[in-house]
DNA sequence: AGCCTTCCTGACCATTCGGTCAAGAAATTT
DNA sequence: AAATTTCTTGACCGAATGGTCAGGAAGGCT
């Protein structure tokens, strides 16, 4: 059994080699996937041995749930702070940047999720029909408001929420072909993808009803 | 050396296998990775046994790429078919239904590219960096020219790009995540889906330069 | 039918990988 | 400083995996 089983071990060199290991595996893990990833692999990342690893955790598996559960959270986040306003239209806006914002500071993040995702989300489908569910129908149900008192224009709620998704995290999760298609122009791909995102979601949620 | 090392075989037996292998290997590949995937899973999946497929094709990583080079083709033709028009926002937004259809159509294609994309691209960076960017410069300019003329409003063409990928493409990569989200009313995602990013594309071409 | 080529597979091999363990090295406590 | 606890690792194990091969089965051709 590994001392440090919890997130936060006790002592100053459990916290120490927790955490290290951590973020090891989440380098590791975020690259190649879980079955990709291999206990060696962190272990190198980590500059710790092999066997040391799994004395502070039960095994592969365990790093790897850890790393989701820690992810989740961060990952709802954003999207909890959506909240009613007089101008729905910046508080979305804000929301599309917040998210942008975590693609750009976590992208190790944002893979690990979408490579979980991708591959059927085995480990946290609950999470995804439990909480994210409920969390997103909250939060569409506030953006149904918004449409019925006619401060935004009609849009399905659910699909503007995937819309924000995909495009924040494509500049995470796609950043490889990004920055080959942007070839010599991408050191301010951020900024520009965040004008243009705001630029998108501003012409969506304010056209007039007859424009369409 | 196997006996159908190119993509078509000769024999009867040799195309039915080939194709019978290649499928379900992108059955398996799109689901768990390279990585994740064996042989003997591709083996069952084909209904044959691991020497047979080891007949047929050099070897896992020979699988892997045949599928993938197959797929490039695929993936570009949509974007290829997007040309000068009188009218550029349907020109963009039939764009944007033919790559929300693939989507619909091709979901492991979607997968197996994502997978490679997210661990680095380490097969395919070279057709990034070259066919790829080349014909998206290409439609870009395309794109930028219309903002020339007026025909439809400022908008980054290489992000507008992202953005269409991303948006359509996420139905297909993220389709756990939708169907979890959505619930019990995901039965015509696809119609929906092709609403909304009609509607949200459409919009952001025609604002009027003042609405920023 | 008989011959030749193509097709198929059980058995096997080398390597990798997740995980264990005993025993020693470092901290920490007394 | 001695005792105790925590930390670390080389060596090892069983299972999984990519791949090989000899020989037999099936298909095609004359």
């Amino acid at each position: 059994m590994a001392r440090a089983a919890g997130t936060k071990g006790k002592t100053r060199i459990q916290q120490e080699k927790t955490n290290l290991i951590l973020d090891a595996a989440l380098n590791i893990f975020s690259t190649y996937g879980f079955r990709g990833s291999t206990i060696d692999q962190i272990a190198i990342e980590a500059g710790l041995s092999k066997p040391n690893i799994l004395y502070y955790f039960d095994g592969k598996e365990t790093i790897h749930s850890i790393l989701l559960s820690r992810l989740l959270d961060k990952w709802l986040e954003p999207l909890k702070r959506m909240q009613d306003s007089n101008d729905p239209v910046t508080e979305i806006c804000a929301y599309v940047t917040r998210k942008l914002e975590m693609a750009r500071d976590y992208p190790r993040e944002s893979r690990l999720f979408a490579n979980e995702i991708l591959q059927g989300a085995p480990r946290i489908i609950d999470e995804l029909s439990g909480p994210l569910r409920d969390l997103t129908q909250h939060k569409a149900d506030l953006i149904q408001t918004w449409v019925a008192e006619g401060k935004i224009a009609s849009v399905d709620p659910h699909h503007l929420i995937f819309s924000i998704w995909s495009t924040t995290q494509h500049y995470a999760d796609f950043d490889v072909q990004v920055k080959a298609v942007l070839d010599t122009k991408t050191h301010d791909r951020f900024e520009k993808a965040a004008q243009h995102l705001n630029k998108m979601f501003r012409a969506l949620l304010t056209t007039t009803p007859n424009a369409q």
